[in-house]
RNA sequence: UGCCGCUUAGCUCAGGAGUAGAGCAGUCGGUUGAUAACCGACAGGCCGCUGGUGCGAAUCCAGCAGCGGCGACCA
């Protein structure tokens, strides 16, 4: 053997296909379609069938435009949802659904088409508008690597839905929640239709305020303020009540006046004469009207009652009524009422006997004053205010005018301000009472959420304080692309048609065939026959919020793998609806309010919450700031797969702030994970688990604790996914590959696996360990790092005929028992200890250049008696615990560890590079260590603890 | 304006009355048989601010600030 012998080709090093380096923008499409191909999610509901079932109902996105990281952060999370379920042993349903009804779509195909097309005509347009946008959407969910039904969607314009819907609305109307009531409502002039509460957003706006004097009508009414006021006469002179106000539009309808009952008011005598103010205001205001005042008398606001001021341009009167709802803090402490544009004022009014008939409502729907208002007629109110202004300026009753800045309802659409307006519009009474119950609607709402569970918490009050306050539901609209309320009224009494029930269900039979649009063709004559000549058929469209608020009626009890058997007759609950924080007033919010008017109860158990995207600064991401992320980007470029890592690494309970550089250190945190999952596929290529494995008992020691520190991991991570904290547990595993396997485990173990036998029982009882290792951590990871989770699976588990398997057809590992896991994790827990600090030392000795790799090192560990004991007890085998060429143990003077750290004088193996006095005993091979003779050629060194 | 939540190292997050923690990033070094990888050491924090109760507060209490959210009839 003279010949330089390859030694290093006589050792076990890694060896894996899998590469270092992900290239996840390029590859992650080839493994999305491969999951399509292969109908992976058909088959693991196959595989699932008897499992029980994990249902998270999907909230419909709504169907329009592509989808931004926060759909991305929402479809993100119930992924990881629905695969931890599936992988913890349950038939986890998803079957995606989009929301396709409603404005938005609408307002697209007025855009692109025209205003006033034929109802017909802009339904199947609208109906084309949302299938191509949930084409659009859908592509880019898939492509984050979520797994669902994507060949069976729903959608809420199917025909099947929509009929069920009609038939939901009958459910809800037989229960006796539905009523038509003349009301103001939320009013969106370019929608033209009545809104939501949800429809609803408030944004900085600048209004225009006026102070108005009213002039007091008569001089009977003069007498009767006198009176009030505590006069014989009112001063001569005119005499007004002033108001302040922040629309002047509503001015042409004002009919009333309010106060404050308990409030004093005073009677000013200014140069224009006497003025009726609240007294509290009386200094603020006369500053700004620029006028020297003088109080005269003061009455109680009770004393003004009924008291009749004048309209300032109108031949009108507007009589004071009584108001608790009035305060001091702005204005004149004299509210003007103007019933039909606000809920205090119409309120008010009707307790004052006003009939609805009395009541003006001289806007139209689309904002412009009817044609037959004298003055503005045709004009756009918001147009119209400065000429109000100066209407009022030329009667002779303007005090004061100026800008004025507040937070004011808009339309969350079309993001303009909207108003309140009194229509006639079909509500669910929040509290009206079914006949089988004896609690209200709101009632049973509140009971419900008691009985949900909220992820996190504070989501319970959130939801129940919105539910305690809200009024009644409107739920008409006056738009087309939507699920039609195909009611018909008695033309002279306004009842609904006695067979309404039936009817409802005749429309919805129709539905099922021909869609919504069927609506627009169905007569009078055709359902009434001989009784249509006295009926009217409503036109209004059902609110969206209903049409998404029922899809656990409409969607989940109607689609059968969604379906969970239920024992009480009515349809099982989902498991979890999981949303963005904004859903409290949305789905979460309607859909428990359909839920309770139909089934007394909320349609899921649990409700789990995440927050907005914002960036780094946690500032919203905006387009105007510039700081949006775009999901698409992030895929094409790093990776879905980052993204999905970086949802896994946030707390999602609050803001979830992203930018590059935290997508930076979500990419070191996937590169280390990456690659330790590299280390164990490499070190295991040649061990068939099956044949190889080596049961538990016959491992070394360090295998096993290396098992126990899996199996606490695997507890830990399982118990996080369990309450859907993915962020805690997916740090876990991260610390887990960084500090138990890189910095120890893996570390101590190279020696083993490289130089020990190839079928060795120490390197066998390594891959064992390893083996499992692997397993767990794959199958850990995949809810979040899905796609390599499955290119691990198809590196062990190569294809068979039916293609690569896949790890979501199989449930968490099973880790084999350890019977002495108390005894391991106290002795490896203070090894580790000492290990710390002889780590240290021989880092002092290499910045000495004493040493260089750990190898070229022999320590002495002088410990106390129990340290002693302990590294004693590793015989042989403790320098491998350090990986050192030799470690001895002497009596120490103190309890701590003291670490001598000397180079070693002996030679270096050239095969297992450590420094030993047996290298070269054996003649034949003059560069090996004794041990590596006996690897190679003999029996094999005996390792028993590491 | 009211209520709720958050505020700990450059980043993501733990901790929760008793001398500030982890991972990643940084710096330095080792290794070159996980190599665009791996190992080690080091450095880095008035634990948002101000008070209070404790022997002792990042931790409990009060107030304030910033950010976020929700609510609000400002006619």
């Amino acid at each position: 053997m003279d010949q330089k012998v390859d030694y290093k080709s006589t050792l076990n090093l890694p060896d894996t296909p899998f590469p270092m380096r992900g290239d996840l923008a390029k590859r992650e499409p080839n493994w999305v379609a491969e999951w399509q191909q292969r109908k992976l999610y058909e088959k693991i509901r196959e595989k699932s069938k008897g499992r029980p079932k994990f249902i998270l109902h999907d909230g419909p996105p709504y169907a329009n435009a592509a989808i931004h990281i926060g759909h991305a952060v929402n479809k993100i999370l119930k992924d990881v949802v629905v695969k931890s379920k599936q992988l913890a042993g349950y038939d986890a349903v998803y079957v995606p659904g989009w929301d396709c009804h409603g404005m938005p779509i609408e307002i697209f195909v007025e855009k692109n088409h025209g205003k006033n097309l034929p109802p017909e005509k802009l339904m199947s347009l609208a109906r084309a508008h949302a299938e191509s946008q949930v084409e659009l959407q859908k592509a880019d969910f898939i492509r984050l690597g979520v797994l669902g039904d994507w060949d069976h969607p729903y959608k809420t314009m199917n025909f099947a839905t929509e009929a069920a819907e009609i038939r939901a609305l009958g459910g809800i109307l037989g229960r006796g929640y539905i009523y038509r009531g003349l009301k103001p409502v939320n009013w969106c002039f370019d929608c033209q239709s009545a809104l939501a509460e949800a429809e609803v957003e408030y944004e900085d706006k600048t209004s225009i305020t006026i102070d108005v004097g009213f002039p007091i009508v008569d001089d009977g009414e003069r007498d009767k303020l006198a009176k009030a006021f505590g006069l014989t006469n009112l001063p001569d002179g005119p005499t007004f009540a002033v108001i302040w106000t922040t629309t002047p539009w509503t001015i042409p309808a004002n009919q009333a006046l309010n106060v404050h009952p308990e409030f004093d008011y005073a009677l000013v005598a200014t140069s224009r004469g006497h003025l009726v103010l609240a007294k509290e205001r009386v200094d603020e205001c006369l500053k700004t009207y620029n006028l020297e005042g003088k109080v005269v008398a003061i009455a109680k606001g009770l004393a003004l009652e009924r008291i009749a001021f004048r309209h300032p341009f109108y031949d009108r009167v507007s009589p004071v009524f009584l108001g608790e709802y009035v305060t001091l803090d702005t204005g004149t402490g004299i509210v003007h009422s103007s019933p039909a544009y606000g809920v205090d004022d119409f309120n008010s009014c009707k307790r004052y006997g006003m009939t609805n008939d009395e009541i003006l409502n001289p806007v139209m729907g689309n904002g412009q004053y009817a044609s037959t208002l004298p003055l503005f007629g045709g004009l756009n109110i918001w147009k119209a205010q400065p000429e109000i202004v100066k209407t009022i300026e030329a009667a002779g009753a303007l005090f004061q005018t100026s800008n004025f800045k507040h937070s004011y309802p808009h339309c969350w659409r079309h993001k303009t301000p909207t108003v309140f307006r009194t229509t006639a519009q079909w509500f669910i009474g929040m509290d009206l009472k079914a006949k089988d119950e004896d609690k209200t609607l709101r009632e049973l709402a509140l009971a419900a959420i008691d009985a949900t569970n909220f992820y996190p918490a504070w989501g319970k009050a959130r939801l129940h304080s919105m539910i305690a306050h809200r009024p009644d539901w409107c739920i008409s609209r006056q738009r087309k692309w939507g699920t039609p309320i195909p009611f018909f009224l008695h033309k002279e009494t306004g009842e609904l048609h006695p067979r309404t029930a039936e009817l409802l269900e005749q429309v919805a039979q129709r539905v099922e065939k021909e869609g919504i649009e069927v609506w627009q063709r169905i007569t009078v004559e055709e359902l009434l026959g001989a009784e249509a000549a006295h009926y009217d058929k409503i036109n209004d469209t059902l609110d969206v919020w209903l049409d998404s608020g029922a899809t656990f009626r409409t969607v989940m009890a109607a689609t059968p793998a969604l379906a969970k058997p239920s024992n009480d007759g009515k349809p099982a609950q989902a498991d979890l609806y999981l949303e963005g924080s904004d859903q409290h007033r949305g789905w979460f919010h309607s859909s428990l309010l359909v839920s309770c008017a139909l089934d007394g109860r909320a349609p899921y158990e649990s409700l789990l919450t995440h927050g907005f995207t914002v960036d780094a600064q946690g500032r919203k991401m905006s387009k105007s700031l510039g700081n949006t992320v775009v999901p698409q980007k992030i895929s094409d470029t790093l990776g879905a797969e980052i993204l999905r890592l970086w949802a896994g690494l946030t707390d999602y309970s609050g803001e979830l702030s992203i930018s590059d550089e935290i997508l930076k250190r979500v990419v070191e945190s996937y590169r280390r994970i990456r690659n330790t999952l590299r280390f164990l596929l490499a070190n295991t290529a040649d061990f068939d688990a099956t044949k190889d494995a080596l049961p538990v008992e016959d491992w070394l020691e360090i295998d096993r604790y290396a098992l126990l520190l899996t199996t606490e991991l695997q507890k830990k991570v399982l118990d996080h996914y369990e309450k859907f904290e993915f962020q805690p547990g997916m740090q876990a595993i991260q610390n887990f590959c960084s500090e138990d396997l890189g910095g120890f485990y893996l570390d101590i173990l190279k020696d083993r696996l490289y130089t020990t036998g190839t079928q060795s029982r120490s390197r066998r009882a390594a891959q064992s360990a390893l083996h499992h290792i692997l397993q767990s951590l794959t199958k850990l990871i995949a809810p979040v790092l899905s796609f390599t989770a499955e290119e691990i699976w198809a590196t062990i588990s190569p294809s068979g005929p039916d293609g690569p398997e896949s790890v979501f057809l199989h449930q968490y590992h099973a880790l084999p028992p350890i019977r002495d896991a108390e005894m391991l994790g106290a002795r490896y827990t203070r090894l580790k200890a000492i290990r710390s600090i002889a780590t240290a030392t021989i880092e002092g000795a290499r910045e000495q250049k004493l040493v260089g790799s750990s190898l070229q090192a022999e320590i002495d560990l002088a410990v106390g008696e129990a340290d002693m004991k302990l590294l004693q007890s590793f015989g042989d085998d403790l320098k491998f615990l350090f990986i050192t060429s030799a470690a001895t143990v002497s009596a120490g003077a103190t309890h701590e560890p003291v670490v001598l750290v000397k180079p070693s004088t002996h030679s270096k193996c050239e095969r297992c590079w450590h420094y030993r006095a047996d290298v070269g005993s054996n003649t034949e091979h003059p560069t090996i260590c004794g041990r590596c003779v006996s690897n190679l050629f003999g029996e094999g060194e005996k390792r028993f603890y590491a």
